[in-house]
DNA sequence: TTGAAAGCGCTAACAG
DNA sequence: CTGTTAGCGCTTTCAA
């Protein structure tokens, strides 16, 4: 027995507009006018169209409508690795601004491979997003230059676009974060040997806040040794080796400032297991001010980063860019000096 | 003067599929074999369709596409809030298995709001996915249902479904891995006053687990006694203040197990201030083994979960189920007890 | 092995 | 204020 073509309820599984525009007894038109919210309506015609699409639980076709508008109302963030505190914060900020605007997020990590093994074929862009949110470096600079050629809105997070061109650019206040930080090891504890443990090669963040490292040294007529800098990638193990390594080759310095707060923890561990009290023999200052920072032992002082807004800025200046063809080619978001003990300030008040 | 009819370059800024049908010199029908792998074509002109797709650098339009053969190749991640470490892994998961299987993830975060306030209007849904992870308690009972009548594809994860319906579920071991940590704390350490420090009211993973903590009091003679069960809802600053109060209130336990490692650190911190050792006068397990938890002072003790692994899982089931039509129903994530410092164990080892 | 053509559900002129 | 209609770019019969 054949699939029989009674219609059991009158109500099909998946009402489209003819179906609400017959049950309202409007064209489709009217019924994508209400809608949309575009064009004049007649106030009882728009109840009758709410009416149906009610009865009916009506929900616009994304594809159909992406097909006809040429847009997707679909915003793309493109990352490199998902990963820990720093990432959760960002993209919440990123995921708030977006929902609240109707849009919704597609995301995509290139897992490393930036750019190279998926060459021509990203699974995000014009084809089924109408922007995108490009972190540091989840795509290769030639990718981006294809993209912008093409005029196709994104916007970088913590990148600065390729020469030449302006794309809309969110990152920190690095260079004035680490220069507080520094400035405070040297102005009130005094130290003098002084480390700077990077980030990633390359990464512009690790950059800026060296360069804010050696502002402060400069400034405060210290000699910028460069021995005192090493690497520890943003990663907690390959921090503690780094520290380990410079313990055991017999290098000094009083304290140390890490480019983030995984690696301030790794070097924390270094320096324990090598016998060195923190911050009494060695003081450690980090950057960004994730959650775990005031949980170390001892509670860490750092550069608190407003993750979660740089998200938020990122999605806002990409939406602007998407409806009004321009944005902020430059945002710098403050960043705030957090005191706690790791640094040798012993306050004894309660921390934050 | 107006926009000229010349064509540049004899290369659209965005090519379509009768850009290429009309360069390869087939019609589109072909070029759709080609691209989807459906049907037969000559290798010949294959490879001349190929050549077309590569120096125009097509790539399907997804809102055609979608229309046509009314599949989206995109799945939608549904959860209440984004945060912290056990997001990011659970993140990582679904995104790899996604990404891996040429499929797009749509992210949607309800805010608390859990279809009430996005009543009969969930912005993820059969017009837009082809299918939904649902975490938690991050849709009605009353939406899961109505999808479950549509036959949307979904699968839920860390919640079973409602009464009566068959809805693939993907969860931990959350009972045995709470029995072996209560276990351990009564049968190596002694304890035989144990808190247990729930999680969020109504939550299916806290839930498990105090029957896991029931269990093992149970086995060894020990009274279940419901004052000692609190709710630190998952989070340190609550379970901090419980613990105070309950400190303060007199009441006398010599360990603590804590439904996640967050409440187990608001535990700890607790501890602290009221001058109590850890884990000298009152010993602390967790559950997670979130990233935090080795870091902590003393290491904490829990039942290491899965998290990552769970995502995974919870998509593969999902394009399981998009694919073949059906999917385990019960999938039970193994857990495994992971000894550190803050049982009571001082084994002096390393740690991992 | 290939092509022609009919939609998929919607938006956006355009006409009235 | 409302309806008609021509696509949007693709998949998918159906014929050839």
């Amino acid at each position: 027995m054949q699939k029989e073509n009674i219609p059991e309820e009158n109500i099909p599984v998946r009402a489209n507009i003819n179906d609400v525009a017959r049950r309202a007894g409007v064209s489709i038109a009217t019924v994508s006018r209400v809608v949309n919210k575009t064009g004049p309506v007649a106030a009882g015609t728009a109840q009758r169209v709410h009416t149906a699409i009610a009865e009916l639980s009506y929900a616009p076709h994304a594809a159909a409508r992406g097909l006809a508008s040429r847009k997707t109302h679909i915003l793309g963030l493109l990352f490199p690795e998902i990963s820990g505190a720093f990432f959760s914060a960002l993209l919440r900020g990123i995921e708030s601004y977006v929902t609240e605007n109707g849009y919704g997020l597609l995301i995509y990590s290139t897992q490393g491979r930036a750019g190279d093994e998926n060459n021509g074929s990203l699974p995000l862009g014009k084809h089924n997003t109408d922007g995108l949110i490009i972190f540091t470096d989840s795509l290769s600079e030639m990718e981006v230059l294809r993209l912008y050629a093409h005029r196709f809105p994104m916007v970088l997070l913590h990148r600065s676009p390729p020469q030449g061109v302006t794309i809309p650019c969110i990152t920190f206040e690095n260079k004035g974060g680490a220069y507080q930080a520094v400035k405070h090891l040297i102005a009130v504890h005094g130290y003098r040997r002084i480390m700077y443990l990077a980030g990633l090669e390359g990464n512009e963040d690790s950059y800026w806040r060296e360069m804010g490292y050696r502002q402060a040294l400069e400034e405060a007529g210290l000699p910028y040794d460069p021995t005192l800098v090493a690497s520890g990638r943003f990663n907690d193990k390959v921090a503690e080796e780094v520290i380990a390594q410079h313990l055991s080759d017999g290098l000094t310095f009083d304290a140390i400032f890490a480019a983030d707060d995984e690696s301030a923890r790794g070097a924390i561990a270094a320096l324990r297991r090598a016998g060195r009290r923190v911050p009494e023999d060695v003081a450690v200052a980090g950057f960004d001010d994730a959650l775990l920072s005031r949980h170390l032992d001892p509670p860490l002082t750092t550069v608190r980063a407003p993750i979660e807004q740089a998200g938020r800025k990122a999605a806002e200046e990409l939406l602007c860019l998407i409806r009004t063809g321009q944005a902020e080619s430059l945002v710098l978001l403050p960043t705030e000096l957090v005191i706690r003990r790791s640094c040798g300030c012993w306050l004894g008040e309660i921390e934050k």
